[in-house]
This record gives structure tokens, C-alpha cells and sequence, in this order.
DNA sequence: CTAGTAAGATTGTTCATACCAATTAACCTT
DNA sequence: AAGGTTAATTGGTATGAACAATCTTACTAG
């Protein structure tokens, strides 16, 4: 994760805030001498990013004018359904859960140890980039310590859909913006420590117990945010009204 | 063809090359500053190239190593793993048990009917198409009865799996092959009764126990497939060494 | 003679700079 | 105001350099 290329990380970050919204799609995105000076590297990376991002089908670059974010994303990944926030992680909650019992069977010692890296990142950094990438990779990193290639498949293709769904990653910004950085580093520790004495049910345990608190957490914020949409149409109601009554708006 | 950018038909030129087996699967391409003046570009150029290529999937590059074919271009880009038999089928266990698990919490009773139609179909015909489709169709309306896209979208993809990838399916031929209609017919019975009772933890159970059948018995016929490998293989050089000895193949 | 290692050669990675070509925006002419 | 010319912007390519990861080779210690 940490050793990759540069123009790699560059086309992530890049992909990161198409999806973010930054650069909405049909539109253009910054120069590429612009975005070198921002993102502090060569022209030439940038450009070498832009070329990875466009193989893959996310932007578009036109000579001349500029890198246009692809309006609709490309088939390849067009087979992602659109899942909500709850009913993913209650999947997550349940295959992750197994996926780290056969990771307890046999797991290396190097592993552990990278592992126990991540878990500090996530106790140390708060809910910046960096605890997101070590979550990420935690959670991937047992989905291929089960020595299961589908299984592992199947997490990854969960957490791409976690990362790729906008409505899905709104759900989440909002639980990690409620969660403190020690809570988040104990629940992945006793993962960790039931991997560690390679128990299975312990560890599926400790994964359930993790995604269950996730959930709970979620359902809250999902239920904040239904509260919010209300009052949102409740006032463009109101003002409706009130403007009929008060105004002629010939729109 | 005649506007496109430098670093597209240096792509293309080298992917053609790649076709024509000019750089063989798991072979090396020319290094970058050899290709560069091969083919009357700069380096940036055939760099560009490169990663456009390894973003498709076709070759890829190895820091201070060098750029490598990619061994099985036949399913590029595809977000199929080539997974064996086995581990689909240990993946299978855990996660369609636990979609059958969700599946009994609120199952309506239309679809119960319609799995007991597919289980008489199963129980009645042999290892013919309708047992097969009935057999997919089982499973997969299972998963959709758990109510949660993601988890139905998981379990479609492991049968993509099974059903797309050519070892996998010689497998399941060679298993379905050993096995009686009425026991296949039976094991799917369980699961029903388990669902039709609503009891969450019996259908979890009972498709594991499925899939745990399936799984012995598959063990012994990739056992069986390595003993015939092994047959084969010495046959081909007793064949060999008795042609040597006989006679005189100038090919 | 072998195993280990250190120096080197090879190869990919990134950078800075420059110039070219296509596009776009601004301006001017009519 | 319309249309065309010019200038600024932006992507495209080339060159050369310095750096890091890797592989090769040869040398040394045991």
C-alpha cells in the first residue's frame, strides 16, 4: 500500500475526489500544471496518472482543452448494485465475520505484525485518510490471510462498493465524524488478538462485534438524517406556501 | 486511427506484438530505453504506453525488473479470480448459509412454494439441464429472499464463478456425475423445511451441511482428477521413450 | 569449492525544462 | 453584430538528468 507508485497514489487521489464530487462528472478537471504544483509533483506524473485514470475509463482527455470525468462510469463496474449503507455492512458483517474465522486458522506471524501496525494508525489518527487506509487495508489484509481467493474477492468487491456508492459513503463520513480514534483501535485490537491466539470463533466473534457496533451506529445516523430530510421538505413546503399566499412566481 | 495520440499506437503496437507471440506469456518486453529507440519515440512516450497497457490488464510492470507479459490475458480486465473449485465451494458454505439464514427471517410464502416446485424437479430429474438450472435457481432465489442486495449480489457472483470458469466447472460435472437425484433432491428438502419454519439457525445449518457434502465429495474427485493427471503424464513418457527406441521423429 | 556478500550494471521512477500542436478565448476588422 | 485573426491556454512529446529497486557478477571468507 505504502510502496506503490507515485503516479499510482496520484491517480487515487484523483479518483477519490471524483467521487467525492470534487470534480463532478461531465467536468473538467484542473490542468495538468495546475494540478502538478497542488498535489507537489512532476507534470509528468500527473499526466501519467491521468493516462492510468482514463484506461480505466474515469476520465476522459481531450488535447488541447483538458480531462472531462467521465459522465457515465464505465460498464466493468456498471454490475455494482445500488446497495445501502445498512444492508452492505450487514453482508460485511456476516462474511467478513467468516473471513476472519479462516484467517485464524493459519495466519502468519508477518501478517499479524502488519496488522498490528494498521490497528495503531487507527488509535493514533483520527478520521483522516490515513486511519481510512488502514481500515482498509486491516479488513483486506484478513480477507487474504484466508487463503480463500473468493472469499477474498468478495470482501473486496464489498469494499469497493462501500467506497463507490456516494450515498453509502455519506452514511460513513457522518458514523466516523461520531466515533473517537481509541474506540475504532480497541474494537479492530480484539481482532487482532483473537487472530493473534488463532481462534476462529473468537475471532468471528470480536469481527461481529465490530460490524454490529458499525450498524448500530448507523442506523442512529441514518435515522438523523431521515429526521433532517423531513424538516428539509417540511421548510420547501412552508415556503412554498407562503410565497403562493404572499407572491406570484410565474416558475 | 490516424489522430490518436503518440503513446496510443506505441500501446497498440506492442499489444499486437503480444498477440502475435512476439513477447510470450510471462515473458519480458524490451526495457523501456530500448523500446524507445526501437520504436522512434522518447521514453516518456513508451512509459505512457506501458501504463496504459498495465491499466487494461495486458502486461505488467516490476520496479528495476522490468515489464512482464501478464500470464493469462483470456479473462483480462474481468473481476473473476481464477479461484479453484474448492475454495468457491468453501466460500459458497460460509456466505450462502448465512444468506439462507437472513432468507428465514421474513421468506413469504410464494417463494416458498416456488423452492419446493425446484426441489421436486431436482429430486425427480438426473444430472440433465433442468436439475441444473433448478439447481441455480434454488440458490439464488434464496439469496434474493434475504432481503439485502449485497448479499444477493455476492452469491451471484460466486455462481458466475462456478458456472464461468472452465476447471471449476469440470469439477461439478465430476460430482454431479457420482451423485443420485434423490440425495441431491433431499439435502435441498432440508433447507426448505428449515425456511419454511422460519427458524434462522436450522437453514443456516442445513445449507451448510449442503455444502459440506459438496465439499467432501469434491475432495475426492479432485483426488481422483490428480491420480489421472499423474496416469496421463506417465503414460506420455512411456510413449515418448518407447517412440525413441522404435523409431525416428524428426519433429 | 561453496556460501555469502559487495560492487556494478540494468531497469524502472521521477523530475525539470523546453518546444510543438490543438483548442479556446480575446480581440479586432468589417 | 458577425466573422476571422491573433494570442493565451492546455495537452503532447522529447531530452537529459538523477535516483531507487533489482539483477548480475565477481570476489572474499569459511
Amino acid at each position: 500500500m505504502a510502496d506503490q507508485r507515485l503516479y499510482q497514489s496520484v491517480a487515487e487521489r484523483i479518483k477519490k475526489r471524483i467521487f467525492d464530487g470534487v470534480y463532478s462528472p461531465g467536468g473538467r478537471l484542473p490542468g495538468e500544471r495546475e494540478l502538478a504544483e497542488e498535489l507537489n509533483v512532476s507534470r509528468v506524473t500527473v499526466r501519467e496518472a491521468e493516462i492510468a485514470l482514463q484506461a480505466m475509463g474515469y476520465i476522459q482527455i481531450k488535447t488541447g482543452s483538458g480531462a472531462y470525468v467521465t459522465e457515465r462510469p464505465d460498464e466493468d463496474q456498471q454490475d455494482i448494485p445500488s446497495v445501502n449503507a445498512l444492508e452492505l455492512t450487514e453482508a460485511r458483517l456476516l462474511f467478513e465475520s467468516e473471513a476472519a474465522a479462516l484467517a485464524a486458522r493459519a495466519i502468519s506471524d508477518e501478517t499479524l505484525d502488519r496488522l498490528e501496525q494498521l490497528v495503531s494508525i487507527m488509535s493514533a489518527a483520527k478520521g483522516d485518510d490515513a486511519s481510512q487506509d488502514a481500515d482498509r487495508e486491516f479488513h483486506l489484509t484478513i480477507a487474504a490471510a484466508s487463503r480463500n481467493l473468493a472469499v477474498q474477492h468478495t470482501v473486496e468487491t464489498l469494499w469497493r462498493m462501500r467506497t463507490e456508492l456516494p450515498a453509502v459513503r455519506e452514511v460513513h463520513a457522518a458514523v466516523c465524524a461520531g466515533e473517537t480514534a481509541s474506540e475504532r483501535g480497541q474494537e479492530h485490537g480484539e481482532v487482532l488478538q483473537a487472530l493473534r491466539n488463532r481462534d476462529p470463533a473468537a475471532a468471528r466473534r470480536a469481527m461481529q462485534e465490530h460490524f454490529t457496533r458499525l450498524l448500530t451506529a448507523m442506523i442512529d445516523v441514518t435515522e438523523a438524517k431521515a429526521v433532517e430530510e423531513l424538516r428539509v421538505k417540511a421548510a420547501a413546503s412552508r415556503r412554498r406556501f407562503l410565497n403562493s399566499s404572499s407572491q406570484h412566481d410565474t416558475a
